[in-house]
DNA sequence: CTGAAAGCGCTAACAA
DNA sequence: TTGTTAGCGCTTTCAG
């Protein structure tokens, strides 16, 4: 029986070597690809692999200097369809490229966030992407310093010297708070995301200049405090719903989590949706589509960020030194059924 | 400027017994744990730690035998709040324990899952975790040969020689069924999982013997095959409810993503949910409270089972050679607004 | 075109 | 209690 409390060893590159009658290096040479190697040995040499079902030691070939065909991507958190479709444009990148993915939650945890960066960046990866971090300021410079290879997803370094990938944030929410005011809407709340995120400032920046074209006095009791969690919509909708006074016909949500915090929050008023109330989001998850009703959002094409963000990545590992790329993707307006022409209060 | 195309180097373990005046050895000793060092020389060791910003480097750790505190997760695919709830409660659980994850995805591709499974177990992680592997037994024996510490989640070895936690599918299914039949319904159409899956064979199991139990003669034609996938489960609803005749009242989807596929076939058929046709899903996703009307479902403690995944995996790497376990956590009926009472066509 | 040798950063005997 | 010496499996000069 296997009982011996010990791992056994794997087939190593000497052992192909030994098997194929050459030296390691030579064999590393086959491996990687090097072209002065003549066709008979590197036949044999791939024929012994194939033999032994060599496997190579990722460890062992990225401490010794090559590439360990790794990234790492540090997501605030899991379980949530943003980040889930993200790391699927990521991933789908990643295996057209032969890269593995390593992957590291900060529980949006500033001490964590910059912890890991950089455990990660003299460890194993070859380059690191980074959804939504909190702070980045504080350990962008350490990587930047070791010329380390990054890029951000839906948030922006505000030194401006680093790959970034986002969307339209600030177009998004002008479009949003356009469509509201055609539809008639007028008193227009607006759940904020966390103040130190980007995006979430550009929205807000979005939402501003759109009421000033539209000729709406921006009132200030109707912006309240978010953080893109769907409890904290549901809480502030709360308060919004009780304290101001008319209250809003529209409530514009900063991301698609706070818009059904906010969703539940006026269903537990009484209110109906979009018959007393009109609610829009921001993102587009799959559940936007699902939830009853159906979510009125913006679109941001996750998945694609995932992807363009993989591909700017292998660029700066392929060329050090590459000048930084800054990419805005384009929002959309997707309308569905949770927004509706303003009916005034008559019918009260 | 910046610009120099290089990666810089960062603090070495040598680095850090140079300036504090030990060997390597020592400082080695120190950062694991090792008892027998002056307390002196280990606040020595630490501070220089401290000073210098050291962070180990995981390759060249495990490269040398030791621990690498990671371990790899093997997932079949991305995006979906199935694969991204099992995983934060391993996210949890592993932080507790100071591991990092690997993560990889199969896409369920049979050849990737084994190649993965090969390449991890002689890399650089100490374990593995498999959520719902497909064809387990082809690569589970390379793993068992080489004593590799792995655990399977929500799907089990046939040959019983694997750590696996799942949850009671069998029973699961069972009350569903009973459930289903306490409102009346006796034509009960099933939609399957993969039939290699074993929680699938389970729950299909648990629908049977429920049948039997409630004496409701079972029909073949009641059973059609999905996938796990929403799509499937859309694609398969419409033949059912257009081909059987006379048509189910009720439909047990294997999974919560089949049972929404089976929704969106009903509503295109013109038939109200739960009045016209009740329906039932497995797994309770976060997105089964979303959808209109609330899905009614069994509840699979999937965080949960996770974080035992973990537990049990970190018991194995702490001690190879240990018995294998078998855990089974509870299901729960949880009731929403899916299902109704039976009522005859006469209003038709 | 290929081999020998050095070394990546760390751990693990074995001495001292 | 601590230092010395070997490697772990691989890549990369540098010679041939």
């Amino acid at each position: 029986m296997n009982t011996s409390p010990e791992k056994k060893h794997s087939v190593t590159l000497m052992d192909v070597a030994r098997a194929s009658g050459v030296s390691g290096a030579t064999v590393s040479r086959v491996l990687s690809g090097y072209e002065f190697v003549k066709e008979s040995t590197r036949r044999r040499v791939l024929e012994t692999v194939e033999q032994l079902g060599y496997v190579a030691n990722l460890q062992a070939r990225s401490l010794a200097g090559g590439r360990s065909q790794v990234i790492g991507l540090l997501v605030p958190n899991l379980g949530n369809s943003y980040v889930g479709t993200i790391s699927r444009g990521v991933d789908h990148e990643l295996i057209r490229a032969n890269y593995d993915l390593m992957l590291y939650t900060s529980h949006r945890h500033p001490g964590k966030e910059s912890f890991y960066a950089n455990a990660i960046a003299n460890g194993l990866t070859d380059g690191l992407l980074l959804i939504a971090p909190l702070v980045p300021a504080t350990y962008l410079e350490v990587l930047r310093e070791q010329n380390f290879p990054y890029v951000l997803i839906d948030q922006t370094d505000t030194t401006e010297n680093s790959n970034v990938v986002e969307s339209t944030n600030w177009q998004g929410a002008y479009d949003a708070t356009c469509y509201l005011n055609q539809l008639g809407h007028t008193r227009i709340a607006f759940i904020t995301g966390a103040s130190i995120v980007r995006s979430a400032v550009d929205r807000l920046a979005g939402y501003k200049a759109a009421l000033t074209d539209c000729n709406i006095p921006f009132k200030e009791e109707l912006v309240v405090e978010g953080d893109y969690q769907q409890q904290t919509g549901y809480e502030v909708s709360k308060r919004l719903l009780q304290s101001v006074n008319p209250p809003p016909t529209a409530i514009f949500a900063c991301n698609d989590l706070s818009a059904f915090g906010a969703m539940e929050a006026v269903r537990e008023s009484g209110l109906r949706i979009p018959d007393d109330i009109s609610i829009i989001g921001f993102d587009d998850i799959p559940q936007a589509s699902l939830i009853y009703p159906k979510l009125t959002t913006v679109r941001q094409p996750l998945e694609q960020m995932g992807q363009v963000a993989v591909k700017i990545l292998l660029e700066c590992i392929e060329d050090l030194g590459r000048p930084t790329q800054h990419v805005s993707l384009k929002t959309e307006l997707v309308i569905r059924d949770s927004c509706g022409p303003y009916k005034s209060q008559n019918g009260k």
